[in-house]
DNA sequence: TATAGTGCGTTCAATTACTGAACGCGTTAT
DNA sequence: ATAACGCGTTCAGTAATTGAACGCACTATA
């Protein structure tokens, strides 16, 4: 993949998902993400990198030192530009889908009445 | 992507716009795949190996050598198979996309909301 | 206190996926 | 003749991705 909003789309779906929960090890997300965890750290090292999240250490009430990742000013701000930008890519995507569909369904159809025959 | 649907899906395309038009050549397949031309050269030849199709040289009105790439019988019986396969798996893949546009909308409308205050 | 176990971020050699320039060949145009 | 063209084919190079392994800090166990 080439396509520069591959990356940009692995980028937007971290930073929701730390958003919406800043525990997630690197490990949750790349189950969550159904990527390699070396991608997922390649990925948090950029968005780092970038400024849109920090990494900061605390200890929650077990005394378990740990890690939370949390999203900077700025990467709230590009957090909503993504939303916009790929929310218009999803939906070219989804009629791009529809259509394929509607060509996967026409000839099924065109299949079965084949056979009957 | 060691997701082994992702060939499958090339080897259906190729078998559907080589059903509608046979005398694509490996370039015109690649272009109308978006993929690259030793990708395409890789396919076609799986699709050989399987005995989905045939190569068969033919010479047109203007006496020019040239390749057409044809369905067999067995091509024509898969590419129904996967045709309603993959049928399936879109329809599961516009669900999908429904979801996360509806998410991507929520969210962009919030964030909205935020910037008014 | 010692020691094994657990979960974390990090690394990187290995693998897989993909590209596209270049080649040989046969046809077509000059 | 000979250059130009389009074809399938090749393959060295590059990009993308994986996941086992490591060190470290905390936790549980003896």
């Amino acid at each position: 993949m080439s396509d520069p909003s591959a990356h940009e789309e692995s980028h937007l779906k971290v930073l929701r998902l730390l958003d919406s929960n800043p525990l997630m090890s690197q490990r949750d997300l790349s189950d969550a993400l159904a990527i390699s965890l070396g991608k997922t750290n390649y990925c948090i090292k950029a968005l780092l990198d970038k400024g849109f999240i920090k990494m900061q250490n605390f200890r929650n009430n077990k005394n378990k030192l740990a890690y939370v990742y949390l999203l900077t000013p700025l990467g709230i701000e590009q957090k909503s530009r993504m939303t916009v930008e790929f929310l218009q890519i999803k939906v070219q995507e989804y009629e791009h889908l529809r259509l394929e569909i509607a060509g996967l369904k026409q000839e099924a159809e065109q299949n079965s009445l084949r056979e009957q025959q």
